[in-house]
DNA sequence: AATAAATTTAAACAAACGTTTAATTTAAAC
DNA sequence: GTTTAAATTAAACGTTTGTTTAAATTTATT
């Protein structure tokens, strides 16, 4: 059973693309009424306003993301293979779930409303966890470096991802990707692996 | 002589802080007017709309960012040394613009309004000759590997501090920097270091 | 088939929005 | 000191905002 009907997600998802487009404060529930072809009396009747909606909308994504990192940490690989898959998977995730993560960007950076982290925050720490064991587990076999800041890795792997996507209009017009299949192969071949090259030089770096 | 006089500076600085805070269209002329102690007819007066003071504010801080790395690629000092000096200045420059980089990364990914970025996009190609300029230099002179994808290098750069920045809230909790003077702290005496690290590991770098 | 509950609707609500007006005050020019 | 221009003000403008209402429709239960 889910915690939402389908007429409830069907307004998440209409309200997850027009808020990560124009933000939150730049969407009306006219707009997302119109969105989801439903009357605008069906948002405060399913969620009670729309500020409970961006939390139903956090909470619908949040929950889905889990659990994505765990089956790569337990494959019968080296530690640098398997970082290289966990990069890969997880730049994946985020550049599927980008328009959550443009929301959570800018909720978790503004003042305006008093939202509930907490469990975007137990994911964020779930997943360095997995990180740390694939560290620790390539320091004790000697092919990393002991001197790492563990919590600072996916600083680089997100940011960097973000980062790109959010100044996508001038990556369009530096690397003269001018169309999405350009931009996605781009990410795809050479985002990604330069992301994995960075963190695998760091790591294998000594002082 | 300014683009702009005492009145009109006192509004930008003030619109800057609250579209910060609050984002563009969670910030209302009032409470520009407010915290610049103006009328709110002078929002209209002096820039014609507040859409159009949001633009003043790009023009006034954009064009206050340029040339700070150039002294940098000129010094008599190693194309290590310059690297990360130049990673000091970029980062140090980022974070007092801040604010505007934060609504910056917002409007930029954000179709709700059709902006001017070109100056902004011709300033970060300024920034990359000087970042060229130097892993050529160094390239030439046998510090760094031949294969590097140049036009990337900001992205680590910028996306790590930017992300840092904007999950304040979670590195807060996870690295325990629960007053301001730790959190500056963190930037100089870590941050700042290990994305210096970073770059430095991924140019030296073999294969 | 009758009843109850859940869903959907159009219309209305007050509040807040960005902008404009026209009158007033302040500063500058002559 | 008078005239002209610039700056500032309070009030009002028409829209749009999020939310609620009460009636109508659909679905589920008995």
């Amino acid at each position: 059973m889910s915690l939402f009907n389908e007429k409830q997600i069907e307004i998440i998802i209409a309200a997850e693309r027009l808020f990560a487009e124009e933000g939150f404060d730049g969407t009306s529930v006219r707009d997302i009424a119109k969105a989801a072809n439903v009357n605008i009396a069906m948002i405060s009747y399913y969620f009670g306003s729309k500020e409970k909606l961006l939390e139903a909308l956090l909470l619908y994504r949040v929950s889905s993301m889990k659990l994505t990192l765990e089956s790569v940490s337990q494959e019968n690989i080296s530690p640098v293979e398997k970082m290289n898959k966990l990069i890969y998977t997880y730049v994946n995730r985020i550049h599927s779930n980008r328009c959550i993560y443009q929301i959570l960007h800018f909720e978790l950076s503004n003042k305006k409303r008093e939202l509930n982290f907490k469990e975007f925050i137990q994911l964020k720490k779930e997943n360095l966890k997995f990180i740390e064991a694939i560290v620790k587990e390539g320091q004790e076999k000697g092919f990393y470096s002991n001197d790492i800041n563990i919590a600072l890795l996916p600083t680089i792997i997100i940011g960097s991802y973000i980062h790109f996507h959010m100044n996508k209009v001038y990556y369009i017009d530096l690397l003269l990707l001018d169309t999405e299949e350009k931009y996605e192969k781009y990410i795809q071949e050479t985002l990604t692996p330069y992301i994995q090259k960075t963190i695998n030089a760091l790591l294998t770096h000594e002082k």
